[in-house]
DNA sequence: CGTAGTATTGAAACGGATCAATATCTGTGG
DNA sequence: CCACAGATATTGATCCGTTTCAATACTACG
């Protein structure tokens, strides 16, 4: 399941890291530095389904993802799950809190991702002040996704949410078909937990999306997007 | 409005900032860090209502409140307004994107904030790993708290959103006042916006923790909480 | 091929949004 | 210091969409 990480690898790529907390252009890690990095890290495969790690576990590592997907969630005294996000290539996961990790990661389908641990890696960035750069600029990309999903979870049509996620989908998934189809990795239940309605409120409005002919199903989780103008139409903020 | 920042302040103060990425322990700056930092900045005061500067204009440098509170807020095309943050002593702001900032921010009451040049500052984060370390801390923090709240956003019921605002307000708050009492510096419009529910609801649903005695109101912003446990089973994650 | 998990569809009920009227607060000028 | 005006907040009635409950259909994996 482990293996060393070769050397040419999406690792910590420009293409992987968004432009910087402000009006500074996009850099690149130097050689140099995406050695140390690769030195540290090993390349992890999880079958589907698999547990990466549980909430409450002492945290061991971070992690980047180098292929397929997976879901950070985590499990409220309800019984419920809240689904915090869906983890692509490139995305960071494994902070935690007070040592320990906040939300269970789950591989969707086959995942593979590169594991750092932690107290290595935080020497590290210690160091090297233009490497935490990078970090820090990555981290700071998360706050405004994320500040960008506080705002849309506060709306409360159903069919905008859909929309929503629909346009994530295909911005973080383009190119996976040539015809412009995109398959999701993830299952209705998951997309409910994503955005915070029920089960049947998805189902009802991916239909009437189906019905607007906005998108088409090719199988449960082959999608085209064929009118993309109303599509955003609904996704943007009310 | 403006002068040099005087030499012992919070910004940066170890108790503005929290406990690391992970299991590690919180750090002090050096007083040669802390020195560099407020060598750049200048402590700014603002009036009540006063913009701090506009969503789309041009970054120029970051913030971080000393004193007083402020919100972030963003104007929908719907003509709606969504607080994405209140601002109270030691928290962060001015991030952009694309060198725009994304939010308007404006104080509430009187506020102070140290106001740090951007180009300068990330000069010297570029140079100070330790330094840039503690940045880092905080703004994997401000995930965290996102995270939460995007959780949090996820629930439909008004009078649980209202009472998750009084824990974090009296998280923010607890000391302002010897009896306990706490008083908020937004208005009911800016709770409602903060929550993603109408003002009416805002309404509805502190009148009906006044009647359930859960709180009791001394005006229409000092607020005491009188039963703190069930107004925890109110706020819990359903 | 069957079974367990996953998804669709329908009917009813709940709760927040909306619209509308009234009340209260805040800051300003007399 | 008071009175007034504009902004802010409360309260009520109705509407609409999502949740909930329930039954049925689908699908994936052994």
């Amino acid at each position: 399941m482990h293996r060393k990480a070769p050397d040419r690898s999406p690792l910590l790529r420009a293409d992987a890291w968004h432009d910087v907390t402000d009006g500074v252009t996009r850099r690149l890690l130097t050689d140099k530095q995406r050695a140390q990095l690769l030195s540290l890290s090993t390349l992890v495969t999880y079958k589907p389904k698999q547990i990466i790690y549980h909430a409450h576990s002492p945290v061991s590592a971070i992690f980047v993802c180098q292929n397929g997907a997976g879901k950070a969630f985590r499990e409220l005294r309800s019984g419920r799950r809240r689904v915090v996000a869906f983890l692509f290539q490139g995305d960071l996961f494994g902070l935690g809190e007070h040592g320990r990790y906040v939300n269970t990661v789950q591989a969707l389908g086959e995942m593979t991702s590169y594991r750092l641990p932690f107290e290595p890696l935080e020497a590290l960035l210690r160091q090297d002040a233009e490497l935490q750069f990078n970090v820090l600029a990555k981290v700071v990309h998360e706050v405004r996704a994320l500040q960008m999903r506080t705002i849309l979870m506060g709306r409360r049509s159903a069919i905008g949410r859909v929309a929503m996620f629909l346009q994530m989908m295909d911005k973080q998934l383009q190119g996976t078909r040539a015809d412009g189809a995109l398959s999701a990795p993830m299952s209705r239940t998951d997309v409910a937990d994503y955005l915070g309605i029920t089960l049947e409120s998805v189902s009802r409005a991916t239909k009437r999306l189906v019905q607007s002919k906005i998108i088409a199903f090719a199988g449960k989780r082959t999608i085209t997007i064929l009118d993309r103008r109303r599509l955003d139409e609904l996704a943007a903020d009310e």
